[in-house]
DNA sequence: CGGGTAATTGAATCGGATA
DNA sequence: CTATCCGATTCAATTACCC
């Protein structure tokens, strides 16, 4: 008989399976220091009062499932603090975890994780190249996620795929935030009705970061909130094994099916090419906020017939108009449209210089990182 | 005696100056409900351990080996609590606070604000377009930090200048994520020696953009951990008022120089672009009345699809509701609500134009009295 | 099949004044 | 306190539809 280290009952760690269960359950019964990785996407404790309608008025298909209902912060708390015990129960002594959520819950994951011993190695986020807007205009657009990778202790020695990451990011260093599309289209989970399979399905480019970042080949990375196996699926095509845990049996099916159809892909065919950075888009405002421009300077237009003021907003106020550097300058040449980058010139030394030269400055800043 | 909100000890709210002394003594003594928004910057975990005493007032010795994990994050949330407690105190009840931090202490100053009840709006990544690179490649490079923006309570009504943050923004909202620049050159501050000032010390970008976000000109801002005084230079350059506690005096110098050199920019480069719920209101009955529009006129939906006519008390009749301009649109669209100013038109010259643009009429001769 | 336009949708703590 | 009414408010990406 091999020694094992977990109690006499407990099974043999059931590799590329979906546990029916609740996740405490079920990973209090697998043995000890077993799992490589865990990737874990628990209810994030949304408190959402009304509809939210968009300005076109339709409704906004909101996460309103019984799963993520918690009467309280207490309740939710005791919830984060079993499930990360019987999380780290299970992991390898090198083992890592990572955890995602928002504002509503990110920052009681993150202390349960410092208070159990956790050591975190990053928080890392997720900006959102699409993310829903903002449609009422009272706050900022919610256009993030935020990960925690932690290891098990202090002193683990976690798994970093440092040249793997640089050679995802072209050649620099992978930064803590990343900038993914949300999952839509094709690879969006249908059900039968035609409508999403689950409500918040996480986009595969999202775990084929993580996964290649922290774990290797034959590694065992456990999902205690499986849904519909995105963590699963990518595992299997970076040739990892998965274990996924999920207790609604509607998400259970579907992501046995998905899974069935995941090929795992050759290693050669792993480097991802990644698409050409577009030029950033950098806003008349930075000039001001950087203290480029004060706020009250005045610009001058090409031909030195017109002229307007700076306003702290980073809009102009010129004779007749205000609003934009474009549309002022369109406004002061009664044109449709004017850039207003070239148009507009501010006075340095007694020389007139075009405001483009301060957003190509912005832009050298950011190439050089 | 006269009822007041604070103790009989507290002075008036000292404007405009830097206080010496230990924030949250400081605050304490300050009355209650009178500041408009703080923004914390607070010291981290490690920077505590040589400042601060447990909770038996045994100091803590910074090179104690008794200085466990665990000891250290409990002592970290009380100073947590004792502050964060103060400054809620000391805020209006529209008031808000900003604090900033990194993976180190933000996850426990989230879940303290929330169990006190403060109410998180957003939370925000400053994005670092130039930060310290990883040198040993063990992690990813560690390039934000977290902001995060709460009201004093959910019911709180606090200050959001959504066109303004737009019009930074170039004309589209404002998302949850910043990319600024951190603090190097002529902007950061040096001591006699030459060496930084202040190890922390944020840029002025990010102070610009989180004041004119939550703040109008004349608040009140207050920074309990104000350094160098970057909070109070931006404020004092935007026309708000600040108040910094700060207890290293060496600090309080720098900043209290800083200060004196700052301008305060024009008024009218202070103002922003406004939301249209600043404006009057008008009650489409006005129209009727002042004869732009005669009773029995026909308004046409703006898809052309739908007809009103209007009635002698500003009320529409459709073709199977009546009431409101409002009412009726929202009837004939089968929708939950509709703005009635820009859904009807009427006829002038064989062309279509919506109601608003009398509404508009009818503002402009408000102004001008 | 192509090209252009319209429709759909996403982890959302999304009013405020007046009676 | 609740109920009612006015009226302000969206970005990127994909899919569907139409000609």
């Amino acid at each position: 008989m091999t020694k094992k280290k977990a109690g006499k009952d407990a099974p043999a760690l059931p590799r590329n399976s979906i546990i029916d269960g609740d996740c405490i359950d079920v990973m209090n019964s697998l043995p000890e220091g077993s799992v490589d990785l865990i990737f874990a996407d628990p209810p994030y404790n949304l408190q959402l009062r009304g509809d939210l309608h968009r300005p076109d008025n339709s409704k906004v298909d909101a996460v309103d499932n019984d799963w993520d209902q918690f009467e309280s912060f207490k309740i939710y708390d005791e919830f984060t603090r079993a499930w990360l015990s019987a999380a780290r129960r299970i992991l390898k002594p090198d083992g890592a975890i990572w955890v995602i959520g928002s504002y509503h819950n990110v920052f009681r994951m993150g202390a349960e994780l410092q208070n159990q011993g956790f050591w975190i190695l990053n928080d890392v986020v997720w900006r959102k190249s699409n993310p829903m807007p903002n449609f009422r205009g009272k706050r900022l657009t919610n256009a993030h996620e935020t990960l925690i990778w932690a290891g098990k202790t202090e002193k683990s020695k976690y798994t970093f795929n440092y040249e793997a990451l640089k050679s995802l990011n072209e050649g620099t260093q992978m930064r803590s935030d990343w900038v993914l599309p949300i999952c839509t289209g094709h690879e969006r989970l249908k059900n039968e009705a035609g409508d999403k399979a689950h409500p918040t399905q996480k986009p595969e480019s999202l775990l084929h970061r993580v996964l290649l970042a922290t774990t290797n080949p034959g590694d065992v990375v456990l999902d205690p909130f499986f849904g519909t196996g995105t963590t699963g699926a990518v595992a299997k095509m970076l040739g990892r094994d998965y274990i996924g845990i999920e207790r609604e049996a509607e998400y259970r099916a579907v992501a046995a099916k998905r899974l069935a159809n995941v090929r795992k892909i050759e290693a050669d065919a792993l480097e991802v090419t990644q698409s050409k950075r577009a030029e950033p888009r950098v806003p008349f405002g930075q000039v001001v906020e950087r203290g480029m421009l004060r706020p009250g300077e005045e610009l001058w237009s090409i031909n030195g017939r017109h002229k307007a003021k700076v306003r702290a907003d980073g809009s102009l106020i010129g004779a007749d108009a205000k609003g934009s550097i474009h549309q002022v300058g369109a406004a002061c040449e009664n044109a449709p449209s004017c850039n207003g980058w070239t148009y507009w010139h501010y006075r340095r030394d007694g020389k007139k210089v075009p405001i483009d030269l301060l957003r190509q400055q912005i832009r050298s800043e950011m190439r050089a990182n």
